[in-house]
DNA sequence: GGTGAGTACTAAATCGATTAAGTAATTATT
DNA sequence: AATAATTACTTAATCGATTTAGTACTCACC
């Protein structure tokens, strides 16, 4: 890499100071009383010689990188991806970059990846915590940099949280389908202890037994990939064949009950109904579309940043934390259609 | 933030020079003959205090970041969602990170990216370009610092690129459906001059004149919305009712070509048959499935890679450039079945 | 006992910006 | 005419690492 243009050529060049070549490229010209002629002959060089400011040097003097440090659990994840575009999105308009890196829910990966960040100065966290970085994430905060939680948080831990209603959004989606006349409805989800799932499960849980039906859970083991999670799915169909519904936990846990369902030939609705906890595009692309419980992306990434950049600016509001819990959106497609006499007699 | 812990305090503490810590924190102590009861008071330290380097430091000493900058079209499109985790995930071995940005295939955007990226000093670039960038591409290659590009290359611009035989793949496609006597083939592509996009149009143009059928091609305009997609692909079918298949030109042509299929009630393959230039996950999920001409997303995230550190580590490499053509794979899958006789009959 | 080699460190320059404090020249005020 | 204020800059310290060029000391060997 040849060796690039500095202020101090430019201050050279122009026969002044690097420091009037730095007040002037920081619009500080006028409050210095830097005479427009001079001013005019530096930015005529910087643009002749196409400089660029050498943001490293900048970060080390004024110890702020502009540079937010975003962890999700997979940004290949539809929910995560929405999530980053939108953050990303905001944070650009207010001068911010963001560095995303996927954990795979990993508890070593997340360490290793905040230990990067750490290194790399990020002025700021927004984090969709694994299992087990408590710790981590305490030390972060000891540190005074703004952290924030979504999708999921540490009871433990006193954090800023951006979540949704979990416990409603699956309570919700049950109660639709008892009053569609469904009576055996499973619950798949993940062997986590993570809230966000745990709050699905009892919503779930609450609303099967306020009205006296059976449980039917699957707990899919975490870290499994693809072809066992369907594997486990098609097991759990196939020995509770009762089941005239199924609520998913998540949509990658929906994207492959839909591939089981497909392989053991069962038909959704008529069949069985399928709704997904968390929406998707595929999901209004499919035949039949996916009844999904939707968060509302937007407000979620709106939330996240509004919160950061108060943390970021203000350090009284950062030495205070705030939960803020949004609502989900329950959205009918055809795979809960109601359910008929004659689909009754399975 | 509070301040930070640098490697003064710790040489401070320790009674030694800043120097010191730095060969022992370098696994440079041996070379330097620390002792090692030296290297092990400091190593204490560091651990007690849980001290992480200030990479920003670093990099300005050192010039290097360790930092690749990565500009895709689209980050939540699932080719460049692939492509990108299978970049990642080599270059983080490496000890290496990938900052990722989406271009939204919008010149100003990319220009205004890549200068964001020369501002921190990113170490390299991996750039699926978007048009009009050619000057800033020619001007990061001044500087001599490695830029590869991928999926697509400007013929005008000597650079290192990584692409796929896009005439071949889409030219075995049209020859598939021909073989199963498909005879009224259209293309459904966008008004792009892009080398993958121009190489795509001719392999399909080849095919069909090979063969003495008629071309149906439409060409959607560039950056529109999903619904205008699905309109203007509605309206192609529409009008060319006599077309029993089509190829579509990227895989997100393909899921709102699908859509508006759907929407016009017309069976695949029974009524159409469809490919997709570019498979997506979805195209397997879903009924029927997609047949696909499939990147070989492993083997272009691999060959960039190398090509990169070949650069990254080689300056007589890095001052010539090289172009890599990897094969597409064909996959068939339910979409453009066998056409039967009773078919023909439209 | 003088020279050379090796050991175990340290001083200080450097990367490229920002910024507090200072200065010389001009203009204004009393 | 002396002093104060303003203008238009500059000097030099600083951020936290790395790295070149030393220094002081011990030991060996002729």
């Amino acid at each position: 890499m040849k060796k690039k243009i500095s202020i101090h050529d430019i201050a050279r060049h122009c026969n002044v100071s690097s420091t009037t070549v730095s007040f002037v490229l920081n619009n500080k010209a006028g409050e210095n009383k830097i005479r427009k002629e001079v001013a005019d002959k530096i930015l005529d060089y910087v643009k002749e010689v196409n400089y660029t400011p050498n943001h490293v040097a900048k970060s080390l003097r004024t110890g702020k990188t502009r540079i937010i440090g975003m962890l999700v659990e997979g940004i290949s994840d539809p929910f995560f991806a929405a999530i980053a575009k939108g953050i990303e999105h905001r944070a650009y308009k207010l001068g911010y970059k963001i560095f995303f890196a996927s954990t795979d829910n990993d508890t070593n990966k997340a360490k290793d990846l905040i230990k990067v960040f750490r290194e790399r100065q990020v002025d700021a966290y927004i984090i969709a915590p694994p299992p087990g970085i408590e710790d981590d994430i305490r030390s972060l905060i000891e540190d005074e940099t703004p952290v924030i939680l979504f999708d999921r948080y540490y009871p433990s831990v006193n954090t800023n949280n951006i979540i949704v209603n979990n416990y409603d959004g699956s309570y919700q989606a049950i109660r639709y389908l008892q009053q569609n006349k469904y009576v055996n409805i499973g619950f798949v989800t993940l062997e986590s202890s993570q809230s966000q799932m745990e709050d699905r499960m009892k919503g779930y849980l609450d609303a099967i037994k306020g009205n006296n039906q059976t449980s039917y859970v699957l707990k899919v083991p975490y870290s499994l990939t693809d072809p066992d999670i369907l594997n486990h799915i098609k097991d759990f169909l196939n020995k509770n064949s009762v089941l005239d519904a199924v609520l998913f936990g998540t949509n990658y846990l929906a994207s492959n009950g839909l591939e089981a369902i497909n392989a053991l030939q069962i038909k959704v609705p008529e069949d069985i109904a399928v709704i997904s906890f968390d929406d998707s595009p595929i999901f209004r692309l499919i035949s039949p579309t996916i009844t999904a419980v939707a968060q509302p992306i937007e407000n979620i990434a709106e939330a996240v940043i509004k919160r950061l950049m108060t943390c970021l600016y203000d350090p009284i509001a950062n030495s205070k934390t705030e939960t803020i819990v949004l609502e989900t959106e329950f959205i009918i497609r055809n795979s809960s259609a109601k359910k008929t006499k004659k689909r009754l007699v399975v």
